[in-house]
DNA sequence: CAGTCCCC
DNA sequence: CTGA
C-alpha cells in the first residue's frame, strides 16, 4: 500500500504531534495550477515585505487571497478584507485552491474546514521565519493547512511554548501540513532557506496557508 | 495589560 | 511600540 503510493511520491498521512499531521507529495499533481494560481494572485495584489510591530521587515515576501488577508504593520498584526497596498478587496481564493484546501483537512481528520483566508508567502534564499504562533483567527477550532512549493525548507515545529524544543522537519515540494486541536496554537518557524533551484519554479519557495480567520 | 511572524 |  504505502509502496504503491510512493511509487506517485506520496505516502500515508504521518503523524508529527497531536492534531498535526505532514502529507507527503499530497500537492504535487497540482503543480501547475498552483503556480498558475499564485502568478495570478500576485498580478492583482503585488508580493511585498510586511512589517512587524517593531517596524522591521520580514524577509519573506507575502500576498493573500480569499476573503480576508492577514497583514502586519507598527499597530500589530490582523486580517483585512482589503489589501492596504491597493484599497481594492484581497483577489478571490479559487475553487482549486479551497477544494485542495479542505481535501487535505478532512484527510487529516478535519471534517468542516471552511477557509476564508489564504495566505501566500514567498521564500527567497537567505529568508526566514521565526518561530510563532498562528492566533490571529477567530476560530482556533478549525486548522491550519500549509502546502509547500519549490525549494524545500527545514520546518521547525516546536511546542506551546517559545522555549520548547523544536524538531526540524525538511518541507519539499508538495508535501501539505495540517495542524489544529491540541496543536493549533503550537509554535512553528522555517529556518533560512538554502541557496537552490527547482525545475519551473526558480529560486524560490511558496507557501500556502489557508485559514478560517473570521 | 499581552504580544513581540524581527535580527537575510 | 500598539490596541483591546
Amino acid at each position: 500500500m504505502a509502496d504503491t503510493l510512493d511509487l506517485f511520491g506520496q505516502s500515508g498521512p504521518e503523524a508529527l504531534s497531536d492534531g498535526a499531521v505532514l502529507m507527503r507529495g499530497f500537492a504535487v499533481s497540482e503543480t501547475d495550477a498552483l503556480i498558475t494560481g499564485i502568478e495570478s494572485v500576485a498580478t492583482q495584489a503585488p508580493f511585498r515585505r510586511l512589517m512587524t510591530p517593531g517596524g522591521k521587515p520580514m524577509s519573506a515576501a507575502m500576498t493573500n487571497c480569499g476573503a480576508a488577508g492577514w497583514v502586519s504593520d507598527r499597530r500589530g498584526y490582523r486580517y483585512e478584507a482589503c489589501d492596504p497596498q491597493t484599497g481594492r478587496p484581497w483577489p478571490e481564493m479559487s475553487d482549486g485552491f479551497r477544494d485542495l484546501a479542505v481535501e487535505a483537512a478532512r484527510l487529516a481528520g478535519f471534517e468542516d474546514f471552511t477557509p476564508d483566508a489564504c495566505l501566500i508567502n514567498l521564500y527567497e534564499p537567505g529568508a526566514r521565519m521565526s518561530l510563532h504562533q498562528d492566533r490571529d483567527e477567530t476560530d482556533l477550532s478549525q486548522p491550519i493547512v500549509s502546502v509547500s512549493l519549490g525549494l524545500e525548507a527545514v520546518f521547525l515545529w516546536g511546542g506551546m511554548a517559545r522555549t520548547d524544543p523544536t524538531q526540524k522537519i525538511i518541507l519539499r515540494h508538495g508535501d501539505v501540513v495540517v495542524f489544529g486541536g491540541a496543536s493549533r496554537l503550537r509554535f512553528h518557524g522555517i529556518a533560512p532557506l538554502k541557496p537552490g533551484r527547482c525545475p519551473g519554479i526558480g529560486a524560490r519557495r511558496y507557501n500556502l496557508t489557508f485559514r478560517r480567520a473570521i
